[in-house]
DNA sequence: CATATATTTTGGATCGTTCCAATTCCAGTA
DNA sequence: TACTGGAATTGGAACGATCCAAAATATATG
């Protein structure tokens, strides 16, 4: 017979009732040291594999939270997923990663099966727009639930929103980029009407307005294909302009890409600054200035304001921004190496 | 009281017997429509979720497939974890995402872990070494694994493996290089010793030998950090060297990047390819020639295999190379624009 | 209309674990 | 020896769905 063991098997092999053996499983310290090692041999030897599925049925708790990320093809979420997983797994907890792709109703498919599979959390970067019954779904479900990164639902009581503190990354570097010289400064980057676009921006807006400079925009998608065509369309039709600030790393890598293309490296007389700090832009040439937003560490923070949430039932602030550092590399700086 | 509703809930709503809510759950068709419709309305009054843990104790086939990627950073990786996930849920499956980080005890705590929750199937691409406990659980559970483009364990029968056939790529890369005018083709990056090294490093070699040129070979990371650093050795140790094929393309933007900072833009007598053409190949500046692997198609194909595996016992073919193609683009082509 | 057949619906058994109250074991004490 | 109390072990009742064979109902046939 082909049936998978159960904990009744181990429990004859072992000599003891299933209720021993489930002590065991579960580390009970009221099990003998003698018959804990009985049982763990029997395990062994017929190949018993815990059934999780029958454990939660029962027991109702489990050590699984569930993480929905808009685009995991983004190297500054990706770092954020796999932080936050291994960070919960030193806590015991399984972490289950899904991919919203920026679609809604994908998003809300995710959302269900995963509270179908019983998580006991969840932590979602939410795609924006359309996503309400995603949230009352969420709502109804009673589970702790973290946004995180993007606010796409105002009940902060309800999912506790963390993000890091834009405007003053924006605020700094704006100021930055004055102080090297730049006097037309352009925003690159970042879908209209969208709250973390406003953040990135009113930083920068804010600065500009005070001194007195003019202000050119460029809003489209958040990736390197963007900023490589906003690069071309910087230098036909805003000729003027001599730095920018990109709302994050990808664009302004593309950026950079497309004024290298048009022979006009970033460097000499144009300055870029990015948000994110994602790896890369250390290692791009020339290395991008950027607003660093210390992902590996929100993501161990986000970890910790869940566990206390679930095990401590200690809710987390509604709205808790991060602060992030300006990190000046050549791509805005004067001299060029 | 806040108990979560079951079936037997809806059932007393709806005013039918249990079995029928199931039916109606399982999209049975041979429930009437107005009874369906009524059941319908009942889960929706009392805000019913259903309870996978429950239907899987019973029926054992779980539509879940597991994913554990050796490091989900590599846009490589991410991009065909996400290609499989969207694959794999049009087809009515969830997967699970995780990311051994090329640590061999967590990939073992992982796959455990995927195996407790009852997987139907797994698809790994596996951490190099120290992975046989893994196997050897793999082999026990009886599931039905892949293992795709990193072949940790040599059972193919058990384990199916399917990549690239970057040796062909690797030939073709050599062959173009030496058509554009390079001589002296340096190999850079990749681990020594990794099969995949081997792979993309033979038909280099056996090109050059064939040719009677020299070979000069880099090894380390396969990262953006090592090709930067490649650049630089390579410039002080071979400066005879013409023209380079990376392990991947992150080496090989790195050592672009690399010889940029070194004043000697590629482009201007330095010819690079790169392996698995990621999306940024195309839009670094100057574009990155790569072989192309393509791994949306590969993810498709792989989820294609696994599900005739688990629905149709359709075991696949133990070793299955897809064809690369390589894409020249003016990183290695003989006129700069 | 009675009967045969097809379509819907149903109650009980079942999956593999945890929980709980109850029982057994055993060393220490009177 | 008989008794006690804590430690170790146990059997039965859940948990919430699915599966199956049987019952109820609807439809077709002669």
């Amino acid at each position: 017979m082909k049936r998978r063991p159960t904990i009744l098997d181990v429990a004859a092999q072992a000599g003891v009732s299933k209720s021993t053996v489930s002590l065991v499983l579960q580390g009970s310290p009221q099990v003998k040291p003698g018959t804990r090692a009985a049982v763990q041999t029997a395990m062994a030897e017929i190949g018993y594999v815990y059934n999780r599925a029958a454990a939660n049925l029962r027991s109702a708790s489990v050590g699984l939270v569930g993480l929905v990320i808009n685009d995991l093809r983004n190297p500054f979420f990706t770092e954020f997923a796999t932080t936050l997983q291994m960070t919960l797994a030193s806590h015991g907890y399984a972490t289950v990663i899904a991919n919203a792709d920026e679609d809604p109703a994908l998003q809300a498919k995710l959302v269900a099966s995963m509270i179908e599979h019983g998580v006991a959390a969840l932590v979602i970067s939410p795609v924006y727009g359309e996503g309400s019954e995603t949230f009352d779904q969420l709502a109804r479900s009673g589970l702790p639930v973290c946004q995180v990164l993007r606010k796409a639902d105002e009940r902060t009581e309800l999912f506790p929103f963390a993000s890091f503190d834009y405007a003053a990354g924006s605020v700094a570097a704006t100021r930055h980029l004055i102080d090297q010289g730049a006097r037309n400064i352009a925003f690159v980057g970042g879908l209209p009407g969208r709250a973390i676009t406003r953040e990135r921006k009113s930083g920068w807006r804010e600065v500009l307005r005070e001194a007195g400079l003019a202000e050119v925009a460029l809003h489209g998608k958040s990736t390197r294909g963007f900023g490589l065509q906003a690069a071309d369309q910087l230098i036909a039709e805003h000729p003027q302009v001599d730095a920018a600030i990109c709302f994050n790393d990808l664009v302004a890598l593309g950026l950079m890409a497309g004024f290298a293309r048009a022979g006009r490296p970033v460097g000499q007389g144009f300055r870029v600054v990015g948000f994110d700090d994602i790896e890369e832009a250390a290692q791009s040439w020339p290395p991008l200035s950027s607003v660093s937003c210390d992902i590996a560490q929100f993501a161990q923070d986000t970890a910790a304001r869940l566990l206390a949430w679930m095990v401590d039932q200690d809710r987390p602030a509604p709205e808790l921004p991060s602060a992030v550092r300006l990190v000046a590399r050549a791509s805005s700086l004067g001299n060029e190496t």
